[in-house]
DNA sequence: AAAAAACGTTGCTCTATGTCAACGTTTTCT
DNA sequence: AGAAAACGTTGACATAGAGCAACGTTTTTT
């Protein structure tokens, strides 16, 4: 059940079994349907999720109804509505999972607990942060000035998983543009 | 000399004089000219950059030629090119001041020293890391799927300093749309 | 202080892409 | 299994905003 969790910590860094242990004992197995919602629009994100088998997806609706699509996670990696779950305020986002999926649920208390305690989980934590920051950025720029077939490339390079697991849908209105305009592009190549 | 610094560290984190001390000795002062190239393109960033006194643009340049901003910070706030700071490659972005400004700089060495060395220091840094993460998805957010003009009112909402403080075109750039349609925009509101 | 360069603004034109609609296919629900 | 809903694709049309150019103003350079 933890064998991937404990596989990825020991990518990130030096740790004994008993940390590890530690660590592992905090986490809870969620199992879920395809589109459950773990986050509403309105209520504070308590947990940090590790994705053991399935995808993850942040989306918020806009006011006409149009949903748009911020972030995916897929096996392997942390996910979580972070602001929400910083500072405790409403996460005015969804989170939810976009496939059968089994996540490693952590309650904020124990995270930071671990963070505080045990100091190979605070140096995880800081390199999760590094990264997530990175892949914020790097996608920022990714978009910025670019035009749809730019867009659609530069996620074929750079997160090559996104247009295969994730439908035209989510993934034309994680890129901004239209469903029909992806769709056109794919056709193009 | 330290004090914009020590105020920020000391409104962030509890600290004893010494240690507090012994962090803004690892800070040189560094005075710029208006429009000085902190970091070039290819180079590797080797230091983080606290404001004392001016502004920092981040910026890439497309092959045609086209700046495009990705991120600006103002007096009171820490700012580097962190990809590269992080994992030592080329910054492929450049770091520049936009205006005269008085800059603290701390190695790399020392920046990593202090923080394995002082916990209060390592804490500074990951609320550093989760602000600017969470600034980067909200701007993510802020942007995605919104026209010129809700993206203008976006950041006169959220970054009220931006419009005040850059010219036209870098705004255009970081807003991702050309100076005349941010000037048109402007003269309606 | 004069000359040169960069910038902000505004009008005109054109193009990429959004919107809407129709249709067949896939998925979900009962 | 069959009905209903959601999705992907494609065509026709409409439009926000880019690109270009002209002009006056501000900034930089010499």
């Amino acid at each position: 059940m933890y064998s991937v969790l404990e596989k990825f910590i020991k990518s990130k860094v030096e740790i004994d079994a008993q940390s590890l242990e530690r660590i592992c004992s905090c986490f809870v197995l969620l199992k879920t349907k395809r589109n459950q919602i773990l986050l509403d629009y309105s209520q504070v994100c308590n947990f940090y999720y590790f994705i053991n088998k399935g995808s993850i997806r942040l989306f918020t609706i806009s006011k006409d109804g149009n949903e748009s699509s911020r972030f995916f996670a897929f096996q392997g990696s942390f996910a979580t509505a972070l602001p929400s779950f910083i500072d405790q305020l409403p996460a005015e986002e969804y989170l939810q999972t976009i496939e059968k999926s089994e996540l490693l649920c952590i309650s904020r208390a124990d995270f930071y607990r671990l963070v505080k305690e045990i100091p190979q989980f605070a140096q995880l934590y800081t390199e999760i942060l590094e990264l997530g920051f990175i892949i914020a950025q790097k996608r920022i720029y990714g978009f910025q000035g670019f035009d749809a077939l730019d867009k659609v490339k530069w996620v074929i390079k750079h997160q090559p998983q996104l247009l295969l697991k994730v439908s035209n849908k989510m993934a034309a209105s994680y890129l901004g543009i239209s469903p029909s305009t992806l769709s056109r592009i794919k056709s193009k190549l």
